[in-house]
DNA sequence: CTGGATCCACAACGATACTG
DNA sequence: CAGTATCGTTGTGGATCCAG
């Protein structure tokens, strides 16, 4: 559970803590964005300019903000070819893969359900 | 995939309708507080309030607000019980629980590379 | 090519007050 | 209790410019 920050009891702060660390991570992590990124990159690697095709929409702060995060929390590689001019590439680590395979099947829910909810949308509407 | 929008080819103006459309789906459903909420319904049933206790840090104004936008995707569904005062009650859909399955799984992540993550946080920030 | 920084418009959000 | 509306503030995100 990551709803829960805390709990109240004095002697749990380790748990408390942990929680927050979770929530902190998971909010970091639940975000449209990021999870385009980490779906993008699949098992393969892409450069920064590459990721930016690949992703429809996305600026290019947006790209780098979201890159510096997942690369502090360990989930991307960031490998500089000290070429010029220079060459950036990107790659999911091995707890990013793990991320990764959740965000598959979120992809997949979606386009399961991609009629039922074009449904629902249209007779919440009227 | 739900990186891409156009495909730039035109014969497949279906193809692309569907992905914009699975895009707008992903883009509802992968934020913070839509998921924490899917994760709070859990397989039972809850009170606004109830979840409003659930999920540490939400406000009233976003929770009302994203559990319209999961009404609307017929990811909730919402009973009103015709007391005074009110009561309404909140429980995933088919649908709904496929999510809850991929949200859950997310949460394992988080938990299973705590400390990873922790630690790739203290080397970037140095 | 990559990425940081700055500026600014606008959307998101929290607080509050009000209704059924 | 649940929900809507309004308002003021904060913050997000896009555009642009500059640097390595």
């Amino acid at each position: 559970m990551v709803t829960k920050q805390f709990t109240g009891s004095p002697q749990d702060a380790d748990l408390t803590r942990a929680d927050s660390l979770a929530r902190e991570i998971f909010s970091d992590v639940a975000n449209k964005w990021a999870l385009l990124i980490i779906e993008a990159l699949g098992d393969g690697t892409l450069r920064f300019s590459e990721l930016r095709g690949e992703i429809e929409g996305i600026s290019h702060k947006m790209l780098t903000q979201n890159l510096r995060m997942l690369e502090r929390n360990g989930l991307v590689e960031r490998t500089v070819h000290p070429t010029v001019p220079p060459r950036v590439e990107y790659t999911l680590t091995e707890p990013g893969r793990g991320l990764r395979a959740t965000v598959d099947a979120m992809c997949d829910w979606t386009h399961r359900y991609l009629g039922d909810i074009e449904d629902s949308r249209r007779r919440f509407d009227a």
